[in-house]
DNA sequence: TTTATTTCCTACTATTTCTATAGGATTAAT
DNA sequence: ATTAATCCTATAGAAATAGTAGGAAATAAA
């Protein structure tokens, strides 16, 4: 069970778009730049990203990306969940597999599992990121003076 | 974020070895076919547990694999992490990814999901899962008659 | 209206991981 | 000895991951 690379830099990019919250669209060239992402896989991966509707785009020079609702009103069950392409709730599951009793019951432990991850997810905020965030930078400020 | 079907199988193959707990030694063929697992796999995921020593092996004839210790002093965090094949501490960190603030942020989200994974299996044994097991099977067996 | 800039779309590719399969060596009971 | 089981190494097809490439469409500014 891994997080992959997408879902990381995904989550970086919603996280800048939730620290910038207020100010004009932000290209994705900058964010990809500053975050030392290859910029057309972050095209992608932000592709993906679009029909969430949890973004705004403006395509054209001076264009960008913004938030569609205040960082503090997105959880990241809703960021998680557009990354990883399926739901929570329905994620995995193999279809594929033959049906033994066995099998049910490691089924239904994958199933509470779901729902741990669900939960923890649905509990944090983009805002909480964005806390994360300032505090990180306070402190690396802090050393370098 | 998914569970392989090796997990699947692992837990499966554990399981059955919990509801069998007192009984001897039980074949790896028998199992596969019960479970409807491919046996050549079967034999492939086993022997990746076998180096955690939760499991005792005989060989040979009338040989087979028991567990080495009561299925109720065995949590599903020591079951999981050998089958994914790390820690679940170190688990779904990417090494190879620069850091940059936002990552770092992201990454402790991720520490965070880590450490909830790591108490709920932790916090279910082998007989948790024979228990379930064994109402299942109840069920199954009203349901026939 | 042209140019520069930015997102959008489709397709391709290399690498790795997953899901097995194959064949035989080793071990032990009968 | 024979049989039955685990053990070991190697291989291979399929799928997912992590990108790349090239240009089309849209928009702002000159």
């Amino acid at each position: 069970m891994k997080i992959v690379v997408k879902t990381t830099y995904g989550m970086c990019f919603m996280l800048r778009l939730a620290v910038s919250y207020g100010d004009n669209y932000i290209k994705l060239k900058e964010i990809a730049k500053s975050e030392d992402i290859p910029v057309k896989y972050l095209e992608n991966i932000v592709s993906s990203i679009k029909p969430s509707n949890l973004i705004l785009v403006k395509r054209g020079a001076e264009g960008g990306y913004k938030l569609s609702r205040p960082p503090e009103r997105i959880n990241l069950k809703e960021v998680y969940e557009v990354l990883d392409g399926e739901t929570l709730q329905d994620a995995l599951v193999e279809e594929s597999l033959s049906e033994t009793l066995n099998k049910a019951v490691v089924f239904d432990l994958w199933q509470k599992l779901r729902l741990k991850l669900s939960e923890f997810f649905e509990s944090i905020t983009l805002q909480d990121l964005a806390n994360d965030y300032m505090k990180k930078n306070e402190n690396k400020l802090f050393y370098v003076l």
